[in-house]
RNA sequence: GGAGAGUUGGCCGAGUGGUCGAAGGCGCACGCCUGGAAAGUGUGUAAACCUCAAAAGGGUUUCGAGGGUUCGAAUCCCUCACUCUCCGCCA
């Protein structure tokens, strides 16, 4: 959510900003403006009623202490009109502000100016790339190999749940768990505190991580207990700061967390959802920070940098996007992904997005720092990253790594599963 | 799930209708004292919004959340959430 003084300060340059993302706020922001000048007016107008109200109580107390009651009672008599005033316009002023939120909501963060114009994927750029493309002859997709080697059952996951909650078994399953704990490790040794987060949050961290109220059909709802099943940990773990002042030289926290992540992905068919590669339950260990306004990009690269080891060290042939407006989430401010190529699917898969939110998020969650010697508080800027989504790094080791005997783990990998071959 | 007790500032804790944003203590900051420290001592110590070009200053709000009674509520009433204790159930 963009602050009111974001949005009346620049108002112009939100309008234009925003173009780059293909959004026409022009209407939005007038909106806006008009209702918070009346806010304010209204407020200014209350306020001053009030403190009418406060000090006639104040002298109504004193008359009574005093022994005049005729006096104070005539003094009641002139408290009825004010009160009414100011019903009056407290009820405009919750409207108002009701309204205003409203229309907040619907405005999605300003794009970095590093963001390029564009609609659709097509148009994001490749920042670079690396590792090696493996050459393969006759080179089965992943669900085949997973099939063959018995390590992941679809089917078996369709009866128990239902598509895309897949079972994995045996050394498919030790492999999911060997990743799980390289992820966390490297990503501990990186400075990252672990966190193991709640699978289900209330409303509040849904709204504060931006998934409420217009994204809820992405998420599964627990309605018995109004809960919702989480579509990454960056929601429990990025609202652990939600209505927390940090003090200034706290900052950048830095958190890690493996989850599972639940995601309704309703309307999504076809091929490119064959096997691994978009499922409703899935494993990611997620990086997060909280970081200073000033540093938050230095951050963001450095955030980068993290995920590009690790995909490097899995050997897994890799590149990096800038999203372009199009492609961009509605809250994120700069957005890299990472994809890695599956040899035999012969495509790019995305296993991690790595977004600077900069005050989006933080706004709604009130998650402040206050300097050392400073009065006011600041918005804090917020930052996530997958490091790295399971499925699909699965899926690319698997084409990957096929040969005519098996499927050759990582050396990174086996130290943390105790085989070296899937066969 | 049943019964009871609670929720006050960074922390502890007082406060049952009026001048309470809230005593007192701890912690923290700055000063005095000291050769230095401890002890002692003095001062200060929340957030949001509005007003002001800004700062200063002023106004309003906030004692778990929301609603109500009242001229006036941390204090009374209602609803909800959470915490603790006992019982039940249970990985």
């Amino acid at each position: 959510m963009l602050t009111l003084k974001q949005i009346q300060d620049n108002k112009q340059e939100v309008v234009e900003r925003l173009k780059i993302k293909n959004f026409d706020a022009e209407a939005l922001v007038d909106q806006i403006v008009a209702l918070d000048n009346k806010r304010k007016a209204t407020q200014a107008e209350a306020d001053a009623l009030q403190a009418e109200m406060n000090s006639l109580s104040k002298e109504i107390g004193q008359l009574f202490k005093d022994g005049k009651a005729a006096e104070a009672n005539a003094a009641k008599d002139k408290t009825a009109g004010l009160k009414e005033q100011i019903k009056e316009l407290t009820t405009i002023q919750d409207n108002t502000e009701k309204e205003l939120q409203a229309l907040l909501v619907q405005l999605p963060n300003l794009p970095h100016s590093s963001v390029p114009a564009g609609k659709s994927a097509n148009d994001n750029q490749i920042v670079r790339d690396g590792g090696q493309v493996p050459t393969l002859t006759n080179a089965l997709p992943h669900w085949e190999l997973a099939r063959k080697y018995d390590i992941i059952d679809f089917e078996l996951g369709v009866k128990l749940t239902g598509a895309g909650f897949p079972v994995y078994k045996g050394k498919g399953a030790r492999l999911q768990r060997a990743l799980i704990n390289f992820f966390l490790d490297e990503a501990t040794q990186a400075g990252y505190e672990e966190v193991l987060p709640p699978l289900m949050v209330n409303e509040d961290s849904g709204f504060g991580t931006g998934q409420l109220p217009d994204k809820e059909g992405q998420m599964y709802h627990v309605t018995l207990d109004n809960l919702y099943l989480i579509p990454t940990a960056e929601v429990p773990v990025t609202n652990i700061y939600r209505d927390v002042i940090l003090n200034g030289s706290e900052l950048p926290v830095r958190n890690c967390a493996y989850s599972a992540c639940f995601r309704r992905e309703a309307g999504s068919y076809g091929k490119d959802v064959r096997g691994l590669n978009r499922l409703h339950q899935f494993d990611k260990v997620e990086i997060v920070q909280v970081a200073h306004p000033d540093t938050s990009y230095e951050v963001l690269d450095g955030m980068v940098n993290h995920v590009q080891s690790l995909v490097s060290k899995l050997g897994l042939p890799w590149r990096i996007l800038r999203l372009c407006g199009g492609d961009m989430s509605f809250a994120s401010a700069l957005t890299f992904d990472f994809e890695v190529f599956s040899a035999a699917q012969e495509r790019w898969l995305e296993v991690s997005s790595v977004s600077n939110f900069e005050t989006f998020q933080s706004n709604r969650l009130k998650l402040r720092f206050k300097e050392e010697g400073d009065k006011k508080t600041r918005l804090a800027h917020t930052l996530n990253g997958s490091a790295l989504a399971l499925p699909r790094i699965m899926a690319a080791l698997l084409e990957n790594n096929q040969f005519e005997g098996g499927i050759r783990i990582p050396e990174v990998l086996v130290p943390f599963c105790g085989f070296d071959v899937i066969n």
